[in-house]
DNA sequence: AGCACGCCGACT
DNA sequence: GTCGGCGTGCTC
């Protein structure tokens, strides 16, 4: 007998020990029985003989895999995972594969030749005729046309019936690509597909027109070809890939002559439209060639698909996809065709860190600050991070790439530990925009005289305007003319936002929403008065105050789908919006070419929030947006509205000073003990009932203090105290040492059912990165 | 996650 | 006296 350890989809400690009476290999499907259920699990390892096992172990049922899914070396880091962030193995799995992988093949049977000349010649019953077409399995033994598994078994093998090929992952969605292959391109679009080399039918046609692109391929100058099909998103704006530069050379060459030489990381810090992706695939080609596999993460958010279209305009159907926009289905059929070897580069989000590629020699991950690859539910971890210890298990070259570089990487590559790699070049034609500082004097002003000239003026000069408030809805607070209290929610006792258009209070943490306006709860008034601006309000004020301007607002209310959004940007390429009104969308990529001023509303607003993290990410996304301007070949200006001139995230937004920012802010990080000069977990506590809520958080935290490992910070009600209608309490965790944290959260999960009552549920987050 | 085992209220 | 509530605990 063998005995193997089996990780099933439950949130059982650990993996169970099974027997097989054959040899089977780590990383390979089993089906086994647990009580009297039947479940598919994943082979982890053997057991070697001598290993004591426990009283009973049951046997192994069936192998769904005969050559194993995952390769050890995803197995290994698995384990890591799921020890790192104290989960059980199964949750871990579940987080990183498809739902499919759990799912016992639907497995279906049909006669073969020789059966179907048996039923022919009246060998077999005659109600077997429906077996000349594939049936399911389950379905031929609920129906009784076969008896028993056993006999479809011994069927099979004497050749009267055969299994179906699974067909999951073979037909992966395709689309129609378009490569140029004449001799000389006769148009500027033909150009332009010859520099991208390939691109989807569908977006060259709303690039240049159905016509012409028909006119290309009738002429014989294009071939057409299926390629895998692109996520919806709009790709627009300028796509061309020139040849790199010499800075970006240098670049390239640099991480080329890492490869293969064990695990290393490159930081490359490079504005948008300095040259990334040019990076990222040269390099790409280059770790193909020697025959290892390449996995891109890209964030969550990243509507615009530019990274994924070059990938696959460069390596076609070599290319798998891996993102939430697409369908279960297809997102399976892509996780089956990388775990069979058949797609050599991944592209995808947070759980693409997880791809089954067998030999990973390149990991990316493009805009690693972006808040999207830490998952904020259920297991929180971190993809950047993990991707970095998925690399060291498999000697991988990594490349983060970003124009705003975490606190985290940028401390990290100063210290030696990643290699800076800077790329200075604009693109072409492009100037640094004008970033001007204009201080908010008076209380409930947000439209300055210095915006409102500026707009016109680029209004006049036939140019757009961009305007960013990251707050949507109409008014933030609703007062009681009455008893002047504020409205809150009922859950979260956090103020409503009055959204108007939809008429309606809405909580924008819980999602909870009443009509406006309800009978004050305090004292029964009627009257109420709204203060503060967001996005909704801002959008009426301008259109007032620009008659007969075509304004737009771009945020989660006006923008419910991919194809709101792309409507949006070819109005506006159109020119016949000339004021966007948004919120933090409007910073993630978009190319807007015809915007030429960018208007920050109120750039500390999320600076007040009582979190470490605050200040780097005004910064980032102040960068971040300041950087849609002048993206054409107008120079861009800015204009940063704000109350706090001399806050160093504002002010070094003001002079694009990564540097002084970076330095200001790990001083203050370092002085508050704060990473990345300490490790933090977060143990979040929430229930019912308060005070029973607060009694297991205390008890919890003294427990905590008293191993004296870590420093114990708390407990505290967390910052959103009622969240959804349960109370909160969290307690952090702090030390230097990570192995202290290890330490310490492992003794209190082994307390945990004696410190924390039932009905009280504990969340961990280890490297909390918002401490909300 | 299921599913069984186990100790207290309203029913034949 | 029993039927059933779902609170704890185990599954190789
Ligand atoms: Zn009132
Ligand atoms: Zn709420």
């Amino acid at each position: 007998m063998f005995f193997y350890r089996v990780i099933l989809p439950l949130p059982l400690r650990e993996p169970l020990i099974y027997a097989s009476s054959r040899p089977l290999s780590p990383g390979s499907r089993v089906v086994v029985p647990l009580k009297r259920r039947r479940l598919v699990g994943v082979i982890l390892e053997s057991i070697p003989p001598g290993t004591e096992l426990p009283e009973e172990v049951r046997e192994i049922q069936d192998l769904l895999d005969p050559e194993p899914l995952l390769s050890t070396e995803l197995l290994h880091f698995l384990r890591w995972c799921w020890e790192y962030y104290l989960c059980p193995p199964g949750e871990m799995v579940r987080q990183a594969f498809p739902p499919g992988f759990f799912r016992e093949l639907k497995r279906r049977i049909r006669l073969s030749a020789a059966g179907r000349r048996a039923l022919r010649e009246g060998r077999l019953p005659q109600e077997w005729s429906v077996l000349t077409r594939p049936r399911l399995i389950r379905r031929v033994l609920a129906e009784g046309i076969i008896p028993s598994a056993g006999e479809i078994e011994r069927l099979v093998r004497e050749g009267l019936l055969e299994e179906v090929e699974d067909q999951r992952g073979l037909h992966p969605p395709v689309e129609e690509w378009l490569e140029f292959v004449g001799e000389e391109p006769l148009s500027e679009g033909e150009e332009i597909l010859r520099r991208r080399k390939r691109w989807p039918r569908r977006l060259l046609e709303e690039e240049f027109g159905r016509e012409e692109v028909r006119g290309w391929i009738s002429s014989g100058r294009v071939r057409r070809l299926r390629l895998p099909r692109l996520r919806k998103g709009p790709v627009l704006g300028d796509l061309s890939l020139p040849e790199p530069d010499p800075e970006q050379k240098r670049v390239i060459q640099e991480i080329r002559q890492a490869l293969g030489q064990g695990f290393r990381t490159f930081l490359l810090h490079g504005i948008t439209g300095s040259g990334k992706t040019l990076v990222y695939l040269k390099v790409a080609e280059e770790v193909l060639a020697q025959g290892k596999d390449v996995l891109v993460l890209v964030p969550e958010i990243a509507l615009t698909p530019y990274v994924e279209a070059h990938l696959v305009a460069r390596f076609g159907s070599q290319v798998a996809v891996l993102h939430s926009a697409l369908s279960a289905g297809w997102r399976a059929a892509e996780w089956f065709r990388i775990a069979r070897g058949e797609a050599r580069v991944v592209v995808g989000a947070r759980s693409a860190v997880f791809a089954p590629l067998r030999h990973p020699g390149l990991i990316v991950v493009d805009e690693e600050h972006e808040g999207t690859y830490k998952q904020s539910e259920g297991l929180r971890y971190q993809a950047r991070d993990l991707a970095l210890m998925r690399a060291k298990f498999c000697g991988a070259t990594v490349i983060l790439g970003s124009a705003t570089p975490s606190v985290k990487s940028y401390f990290l590559a100063r210290k030696g530990r990643y290699t800076l790699l800077r790329l200075h070049r604009r693109p072409a034609g492009r100037r640094p925009p004008e970033i001007q500082l204009v201080v908010l004097q008076r209380p409930g002003e947000y439209l300055t005289p210095e915006l409102i000239a500026a707009m016109e003026e680029t209004l006049n000069r036939g140019e757009q305007v961009l305007l960013f408030l990251n707050r949507r809805g109409y008014a933030p607070v609703v007062f009681c003319r009455e008893c002047g209290e504020a409205l809150e929610c009922p859950n979260c006792s956090l103020t409503l936002t009055y959204h108007r258009r939809s008429g309606i209070l809405l909580c924008h943490h819980c999602g909870f929403s009443q009509p406006a306006f309800p009978v004050c709860p305090r004292c029964e008034g009627t009257r109420f008065r709204t203060v503060g601006i967001g996005t909704e309000r801002l959008e009426e004020e301008i259109r007032q105050r620009f008659p007969g301007v075509g304004v737009a607002r771009l945020d989660r209310d006006s923008v419910t789908s991919e194809k709101r959004l792309y409507d949006l940007l070819l109005r506006l390429r159109r020119g016949e919006i000339q004021i966007v009104v948004g919120t933090q969308m409007v910073a993630q990529g978009h190319d807007l070419p015809g915007v030429s001023l960018v208007g920050v509303i109120w750039a500390e607003g999320g600076l007040h929030l009582p979190d470490f993290r605050a200040a780097e990410r005004t910064f980032q996304l102040l960068v971040q947006v300041a950087g849609r301007a002048g993206r054409g070949t107008s120079p861009g200006r800015v204009i940063l509205q704000t109350r706090l001139p001399h806050h160093y995230a504002v002010a070094c937004a003001l002079k694009e000073d990564y540097e002084g920012f970076y330095r200001e802010e790990l001083e203050r990080r370092k002085q508050l003990g704060f990473p990345p000069f300490s490790r933090l977990a977060l143990l979040i506590f929430s229930g019912i009932r308060p005070e029973k809520t607060e009694e297991a958080a205390r008890r919890s935290a003294s427990f905590l203090a008293s191993l004296g490992r870590v420093e114990v910070l708390g407990p505290a009600p967390a910052p959103l105290p009622r969240l959804a209608g349960r109370y909160r309490w969290q307690v952090l965790l702090r030390s230097p040492r990570s192995s202290a944290l290890d330490q310490t959260l492992r003794a209190f999960l082994r307390e945990k059912s004696r410190l924390v009552p039932s009905g009280i549920s504990v969340t961990l987050d280890r490297d909390p990165e918002e401490l909300l």
